[in-house]
RNA sequence: GGCCCUGUCGUCUAGCUUGGUCUAGGACGUCAGAUUCUCAAUCUGGUGACACGGGUUCAAAUCCCGUCAGGGCCA
């Protein structure tokens, strides 16, 4: 046998750029990453683009992308669609020593024979037609250019493949029962089984962490190996992250894309703190972890068997967590992108098109006074303005592109709502209208350098106070002010928006009571 | 259909290796209360699980067997 194998931890995670980057692949770059880390090994991303049909240049920027945005860093990176020499030597060398064989069956043959298979309750397996195909024959085949498949030799002797999974301990298969398998369409077109393994052995591959959806992959794998006589790298088999059906994690459950989750507004930590407890936990009752904690406390041995339910509300709450952890200006910066997309503001100072991935808006802040324009009224506001804006919500954001629905009244020009939403509990309109008149009087009083949260607080607590139910004052106000059931308190928003604004709003709203 | 994996609150899980400290712990959710003009945040409390059936044992979530259920892969 041959023996690549130095000590050194060699982990990869081969995701195929056919679609974009998904939670559960994702999942499993974390641990494979974590786990290198852990022993000073290196994290190798491959890119498993042998179907040229499927494979898409997008989707392996989204791969990079993401997976950087993560900070999950690779040591190397190798594109399979590179290695087809490697590949197409090593099926030579199979077929050489009859360890495979060229194989002419048409589909429908294939389906018939898998028909009867299935019809006497056998396995559906390949029946080994074209193992006995002569030299001639398969000349002649090949001059003709039959389509033809390259398939693996199981070897007669019938013992066990079994191998030790380090989640699951050992795991037995019986070869007889895999049949014939495909390990290439041509000879240019390696399928999935052999590729991996070939690479796998080529990139020193200590240790295969991987799905559970491989386990049935594995001994094909492990065969592969010993026709070829590589070593046997270790296996570990997570578990799979499921939807809420319990069954493995797929469009049809929402979102399963990384980037779908980094443009609703969800943080990196947050994904990996999340991720890596997607059936990993430190046995203690700790749950905050970032990477380099993760990185410390690692260990195959806390590994879940179980799938796990991928539960937003979880994330969301753990999101949150983050959020509230962020400086008001780190929060504001993150937040800014958002209000740009929802087309409330634009930067004055350098474009900014596109949100989060939007280079310029880093940029942006990086320059001494950013400024913005309210896009509704061309109201000139700069980067603390909105810092108290983002401040105020920044408690109640569970994930960033809140933002825009949360503070949008603060960026319009005129609020729309019903007028029955002015009305607390029982009032009528008279009584809203008295409401408003009364504080349009007081606030006309305050002085504008007076009109700040403490101040108003302090006046308009006390008008509120005589009236017993504080309701009845504080809620007018604050609907007149925002527009909305739900918000932050009137006096922090009163602040931000201004006397003149403010008073312009309770105008408005005396309109609708009239 | 065949093979393989798995099974503790609704969800993520601790405990299982080395049976007793488990009237099964934590977190999210949910419910209630406090706070409060609303929402959120925060605090307090409640809810809620060892899949089932047999063994082994003085004693089983923990060991053994079976059943059932869920999932994955192949085609």
């Amino acid at each position: 046998m041959i023996n690549s194998q130095s000590n050194k931890i060699r982990v990869r995670i081969a995701p195929s750029p056919t679609g974009l980057l998904h939670i559960g692949t994702t999942r499993t770059a974390l641990f494979n990453y974590i786990f290198a880390k852990k022993f000073q090994g290196n994290f190798i991303l491959r890119i498993e683009d042998t179907d040229l049909e499927r494979s898409k240049k997008e989707y392996e920027k989204d791969i990079v992308e993401s997976l950087d945005w993560l900070g999950i860093k690779w040591d190397e990176y190798y594109k399979q669609s590179e290695r087809m020499d490697i590949y197409e030597k090593y099926i030579k060398k199979l077929l050489k020593e009859d360890k495979a064989y060229y194989c002419f069956c048409t589909e429908e043959e294939l389906e018939a024979q898998k028909q009867y298979q299935i019809s006497i309750g056998q396995a559906a397996h390949y029946s080994g037609k074209c193992r006995g195909l002569s030299k001639d024959e398969i000349n002649e085949n090949l001059k003709e250019k039959k389509p033809f498949v390259i398939r693996f030799k199981i070897p007669d002797s019938s013992k066990k493949i079994v191998f030790d999974d380090l989640i699951r301990g050992k795991i037995e298969f019986d070869p007889e029962l895999i049949g014939d398998f495909i390990i290439s369409k041509g000879l240019k077109k390696p399928f999935y089984n052999f590729a991996a393994a070939v690479d796998d052995f080529e990139m020193k591959i200590s240790h295969v962490i991987r799905g559970e959806d491989h386990i049935s992959n594995t001994p094909k794998q492990i065969l592969i190996q010993e026709a070829l006589g590589f070593s046997q790298p270790k296996y570990a088999h997570l578990p799979l992250v499921l939807g809420p059906d319990k069954s493995k994690l797929s469009k049809r459950h929402g979102a399963t894309a990384i980037s779908e989750y980094i443009e609703k507004g969800y943080l990196p930590e947050t994904l990996i703190n999340f991720m890596a407890f997607l059936g990993w936990n430190p046995g203690t009752e700790r749950e905050i972890y970032n990477i380099v904690s993760l990185i410390k406390e690692f260990s195959l041995e806390n590994i879940q068997k179980g799938g796990a339910v991928f539960n937003v509300k979880r994330l969301d709450y753990l999101n949150g967590f983050y959020i509230r952890q962020k400086s008001d200006k780190k929060i504001t910066e993150l937040c800014i992108p958002y209000l740009i997309k929802a087309d409330l503001i634009e930067p004055l100072n350098g474009d900014c098109p596109d949100g989060v991935h939007c280079p310029e808006t880093v940029s942006l802040f990086e320059e001494e006074k950013p400024e913005f324009k309210i896009k509704e009224s061309n109201e000139i506001i700069d980067f603390d303005y909105l810092k108290k804006v983002v401040k105020t919500y920044q408690e109640r954001l569970r994930y960033l592109s809140e933002i825009a629905e949360l503070t949008d009244f603060f960026f319009k020009a005129q609020l729309e709502y019903d007028k029955d939403l002015l009305k607390w509990k029982d009032m009528d309109d008279k009584q809203v209208f008295d409401t408003l008149d009364k504080l349009e009087k007081i606030l006309s009083k305050t002085e504008s350098k007076d009109f700040n949260k403490e101040n108003l607080e302090k006046v308009l607590m006390l008008e509120a106070g005589k009236a017993g139910d504080r309701g009845k004052l504080l809620w007018p106000l604050r609907v007149a002010l925002t527009g909305k059931k739900a918000s932050a308190g009137p006096f922090e928003i009163a602040e931000i928006l201004g006397k003149e604004k403010c008073l312009k709003r309770i105008g408005e709203a005396k309109e609708l009571m009239k």
